[in-house]
DNA sequence: TATTATAATGGGTAAGTGTGGGGAATATTC
DNA sequence: GAATATTCCCCACACTTACCCATTATAATA
């Protein structure tokens, strides 16, 4: 299970938003069609297989409650966190707080990063990526140099 | 599973391309006729077997997405990589916006380079051979000696 | 040269995908 | 309680894609 490419499908009036075939495809069965969306840590939204959660959960929770950091930042990431499944359309329903969170209206950009799907605003990805400290060329020869490709 | 040569075949109307035979005949069968095809770090594309792209994934997976370098770099990497297979004629469908990166339409050089594959345009090759940095002679020297030839 | 096999190309058609919207069931508000 | 909104499931349509069959081109052999 792993997730590649990018797709730009739009928000129906009812805040729907069709999951590639492609990704929906490559969900295990054990995640019952179900995802959980949460805030990324950039200005967008994160989709991650059920399966894929637990994990995060799991590594959440084996952070001690007693620091003020872990708990601040295990609310932050928890808090937002929706459990959706898809319809027999292949859509989920996107929470409006969401959408508002990430920029998002009629369109959204819907990116596989391998273990999760991030889901974009193109226009503040296109921002992103043309800031001054977004991963510069000494940057990326650095992690390149680290894989093989 | 290795691939050398090269050749020349056409994009019909349909986006499609033939893979050499050769090349489809030293695919292992545990790709089961697929590949990930993706923008190389050129102005061409990169044609991977699926179990070599598999390594560049776990290698991807390693990173952690808390860095902000890290996510950067993941999603450059992987929103353009397609897993493509070929049909019953040997030939995969190229997305238009891979064409358009590579700058092909009508016809694509073909060249195996060991571990995957690289896609072409004929005259932005020629181009890249002809630039002055293209490989002096000292890089050509200096890469030569870490090679038994 | 004729014959056969393999490879590359062209195109029709059925199935799959993304999108819009209706309406029943459920929840929310007054 | 009624009135209103929200959620979920379903059907319908346009469009794209994948699959299949046919043809042409190239190479290999007798």
């Amino acid at each position: 299970m792993s997730f590649t490419g990018e797709f730009c499908n739009s928000i129906d009036q009812k805040n729907r938003l069709s999951i590639p075939a492609k990704f929906r495809n490559s969900l295990d069965q054990e995640n019952d069609k179900i995802f959980v969306l949460s805030k990324g840590f950039d200005e967008c939204l994160f989709l991650y297989p059920l399966e894929e959660w637990k994990i995060v959960e799991e590594q959440l929770s084996s952070l001690s409650s007693i620091r003020d950091k872990n708990r601040n930042f295990i609310r932050k990431i928890t808090r937002h966190a929706n459990y959706v499944r898809y319809d027999s359309q292949g859509r989920i329903a996107i929470p409006e707080i969401l959408l508002n969170y990430a920029n998002i209206s009629k369109e959204a950009l819907i990116i596989g990063v391998v273990k999760k799907i991030e889901i974009w605003n193109k226009k503040t990805l296109l921002n992103y990526e043309n800031q001054k400290n977004f991963l510069s060329d000494e940057d990326f020869e650095e992690l390149a140099d680290k894989i093989n490709f």
